[in-house]
RNA sequence: CGGGGUAUAGCGCAGUCCGGUUAGCGCACCUGCUUUGGGAGCAGGGGGCCGUAGGUUCGAAUCCUACUACCCCGACCA
């Protein structure tokens, strides 16, 4: 075969390795760490971002755009932040090349050294507080609600595509309130938008909570996370929304007058998704035989391939289709290539991860029927023409419900309660998966547990129960159960 | 950034240990014919500064040094 997938069996990070190639959606480029989004992979992240982009709207938030670099000095206004992120910054320094006198090619040139260094933006808040210093002045200024679409830097160590990459494109919401009740609320309504954005468009459940102290986001009160198992069983982080206080406001005097001509600092937000759902997508729903997609996701909904070749009748019915389908808003392909084989055409779609494909040949079209695969569950039928469009569109809904659901049975599956700490290095040892246990809320069980066992508290669940219980590692009292799971 | 591995055509590999004329194979690609309901067959053809830069040698894919990238395992992270 020419495309061969390694099995998730035998090693699931060359299965997803192997997808990302495979599936046309990214490789790497001639820089450390930083991929090349081809075409069919950087359609899927114009689907997410066209569906985000659109909540975003609907909640009140406009876009713009910031600076891609932003000055040495703001990194240090917020000792957190900077704390956070010095360890991954790239630096720029000087703005011109010149050629070596000794004709080896170009250099920098040491006379155009900058007075200031500009590092290029691991993330926006300290650029955009900057910014809003400016454009706040009175409580009739706020809210104000911006989110950026944009490209960031950090150094990573180690980085997968998708995953991890040294720039990668998301978009970051900063917003700025009259009071703290509102801005949490902010913080948690954007919470809610990825959550369901992710449940509802991706099919991929999550568990919505807050991080612990040691894994909020540096400079943040309060981080609100999505969770999502991956077929490994690991959690991958697939969203956050924090609420920052006033810590960005006191770091760049950002304050308002209030109804009553009073001064005060302004409360803050931010929060992010990034090209890393593109990940999350591949290692949720994808099997052995290439990537799946959620209906609503891909680039391609209904491809439709000539059985053997095309010809006129087979064409005239795939355009009738076509027609049809697209008056729906779905989109479809047909496949004219006349050069390649139906067999090849099958496999190299179900690689595509595309939800649904129609063969059209004579011997079904003179029976007045087609056949109708779908890629999640690789069923075939052979389905009469009469009103195919219908029972395509019901079925590209069972699909992306199928998918939601397949998702969540998994990860029910993979989802455990343990008391003791015996139990819980057993599970993780033997089953892995998402564990439900009791932690006293202090950083040293917590980096306990993460030194002997590698596994992090995920996220303290928002809808956690009332359950008296006592810590794993200190026998300290508990009030409900934290999410522990080894994580991406 | 630490430990281990790899780098030869677009992809996957052999050749490297033990240096020797023109560097092979499969897939992919091009041409032609025959095919065509799950990755077609035959015939012919094109494509390589052997990762990069130095060094040793009469001679380097092969030996030595450095660098870079990728993969696996850690530490860091969306």
């Amino acid at each position: 075969m020419a495309k061969e997938i390694t099995p998730r069996s035998e090693n699931y990070s060359q299965w997803y390795l192997d997808i990302v190639k495979k599936a046309g959606l990214a490789e790497n480029s001639a820089v450390r760490g930083s991929m090349v989004i081809k075409p069919y992979g950087y359609a899927i992240w114009e689907n997410i971002k066209e569906d985000l982009d659109r909540r975003f709207k609907e909640t009140g938030h406009q876009n713009a755009y910031f600076p891609l670099f932003i000055p040495k000095s703001f990194l240090s206004k917020e000792a957190d932040h900077v704390e956070g992120f010095a360890k991954e910054c790239a630096v720029v320094t000087h703005h011109r090349l010149m050629n070596n006198p000794d004709g080896s090619g170009v250099v920098v040139d040491p006379s155009a050294k900058l007075e200031e260094e500009l590092i290029v933006r691991p993330t926006s808040e300290t650029i955009i507080w900057n910014t809003y210093k400016n454009w706040i002045k009175s409580y009739r200024d706020l809210p104000l609600l911006i989110n950026q679409w944009a490209n960031v830097v950090r150094w990573e160590m180690r980085t997968r595509p998708f995953l991890r990459t040294a720039e990668f494109l998301w978009q970051e919401g900063h917003t700025a309130h009259a009071t703290k009740e509102e801005a949490i609320q902010e913080a948690k309504q954007m919470h809610d938008v990825y959550a369901d954005f992710a449940e509802s468009v991706m099919a991929m459940p999550v568990i919505k909570g807050s991080k612990s102290e040691s894994e909020r986001f540096a400079g943040a009160l309060d981080t609100f996370t999505i969770e999502a198992m991956m077929q490994d069983g690991k959690a991958l982080q697939a969203g956050t929304s924090h609420f920052l206080g006033q810590n960005f406001a006191k770091a760049f005097e950002v304050k308002f007058l209030n109804n009553e001509n009073k001064e005060e600092f302004v409360w803050a937000t931010s929060w992010g998704v990034s090209t890393r759902l593109v990940g999350a997508l591949i290692m949720t729903h994808s099997d052995d035989d290439g990537l799946v997609l959620p209906p609503k996701l891909a680039p391609i909904q209904v491809v439709i391939v000539p059985i053997p070749k095309p010809n006129e009748k087979i064409l005239e019915v795939a355009n009738g289709i076509t027609t049809k389908l697209k008056s729906k808003g779905i989109s479809v392909k047909i496949d004219i290539d006349d050069k390649k084989r139906p067999g090849f055409k099958f496999a190299e779609y179900e690689m595509m991860g595309v939800p649904i494909r129609l063969g059209i040949g004579m011997r079904d079209l003179d029976k007045g029927v087609v056949e109708v695969a779908r890629r999640d569950t690789k069923e075939k039928n052979a389905i009469p023409l009469a009103n195919i469009e219908d029972y395509i569109e019901n079925l590209l809904v069972e699909i992306q419900d199928n998918l939601f659901q397949k998702a969540l049975n998994f990860r029910k599956e993979r989802t455990s309660y343990v008391d003791t700490f015996e139990e819980f290095k057993n599970v993780l040892e033997d089953k892995g998966g998402f564990i439900y246990a009791h932690w006293d809320g202090t950083a040293e069980t917590e980096e306990k547990i993460k030194e002997l066992t590698k596994a992090t508290i995920r996220c303290i669940p928002l809808d956690a129960k009332d359950e008296k219980g006592v810590d794993m590692i200190s026998g300290k009292p508990s009030k409900n159960r934290v999410l522990f799971a080894k994580a991406y």
